[in-house]
DNA sequence: CTTCTTTCTTAATATACCTTAAGTTTTTCC
DNA sequence: GGAAAAACTTAAGGTATATTAAGAAAGAAG
């Protein structure tokens, strides 16, 4: 694919929820930038402030931070189509305590947060775009609270299978578990257990 | 208290975010309605829809859900100056899974959502008061899945003692142990043996 | 194709947390 | 102030999940 197919596939997600016109895009397409990231590389690492909005064009990424016993606890995973940041970090312009990293090699089309910022007084439809997936983040990321309360852990496997169909083939058993909040053995344990 | 003092409330804790002029205070307090609650009494139940912003002027209160098993979960707790709501419902104008409740006799003050979006046009500093509260909104619950899942209870009951401070003392410890995502019988053990 | 590395599984032992039940203390309300 | 209700504690026995360690399978690299 070429970066236009990238950045066709981003306007054509955006389309889904608001209207733009010719000149909208191609306000859009001015500040839009293409990252390549090599599978493993980290988009971004604690101490670092997130200064984009990410969109993936192809690939697999996904957030997670390291707990003092240096335990990964996976945030969010994501695919082609999907959002991936430090919302946290994007949003109040803190440092992330967070890692952001490819999965799989990864392209990403980006919009700086300036840029960005300016481009809302432009084209309100981007604004209201915005304004909606991050109400969409803050629903996904309840739901998470709730879902992560049942303390049946197959419960929880099961949700995850609901939510992420189409990542849980993409991604190691042991990122799941680090989704989940169990160990890989455990989760290895319970798919046998349930088979 | 009048309700013009708990109309100053909400306006002086906006303001330490941002500036008013003596016209956007009139048109903000054209739309406030103020709320009383009973001990106890909700302020939304499953199935019905959170159409307004609600600013605790006096009182504590409480938002959970219950699982399955007809456990109670809560998600979030606020006193004086805090804000609670379902959020999600809100946002999404979808129907609340949640009950939003009284936990002491509460008096809120209350911005309706239609003339809130109508306020937000004519006074932009409320529009931007309430784009900060929701990305706080967001930090303050992704903190909290972080939070909830280093596995041993008694460092979440230290973290929660740390961010609720002021309303440790004025909780149940039953509803904090739904917090915690433990039995209270666990807490009072994990009270006993850490004291 | 072969070797090395990463990921997944199995199983034994250990522990955090739950369930139940009963007794105690505190709060509510007439 | 006293009775009833609500909240808190204690303890015994049970279950879900962690830890450790070792081997098997799958993937990456030369």
């Amino acid at each position: 694919m070429t970066n236009n197919e990238y950045i066709t596939l981003l306007i054509n997600h955006i389309k889904k929820d608001v209207l733009l016109t010719e000149s909208d895009i191609i306000a859009l397409t001015k500040i839009i930038e293409i990252r390549e990231l090599n599978k493993k590389e980290f988009l971004i690492q604690p101490n670092e402030t997130s200064n984009s909005m990410n969109f993936i064009a192809k690939g697999c990424m996904r957030s997670f931070y390291l707990d003092e016993d240096a335990q990964e606890h996976t945030l969010q995973l994501g695919i082609e189509e999907w959002w991936i940041n430090d919302l946290y970090s994007y949003l109040s312009r803190k440092k992330s305590r967070m890692y952001v990293q490819a999965l799989e090699p990864t392209i990403l089309v980006q919009l700086p947060r300036l840029k960005l910022e300016q481009l809302y007084l432009e084209v309100p439809a981007i604004s209201h775009f915005f304004r909606i997936k991050i109400q969409n983040a803050y629903v996904a990321i309840q739901e998470r609270v709730i879902d992560s309360m049942s303390d049946e852990a197959y419960d929880r496997y099961k949700d995850f299978i609901k939510s992420y169909r189409d990542i849980e083939q993409r991604v190691p058993q042991y990122i799941i578990a680090s989704y989940l909040g169990v160990t890989p053995e455990f989760l290895s344990y319970l798919r046998k257990k349930h088979s």
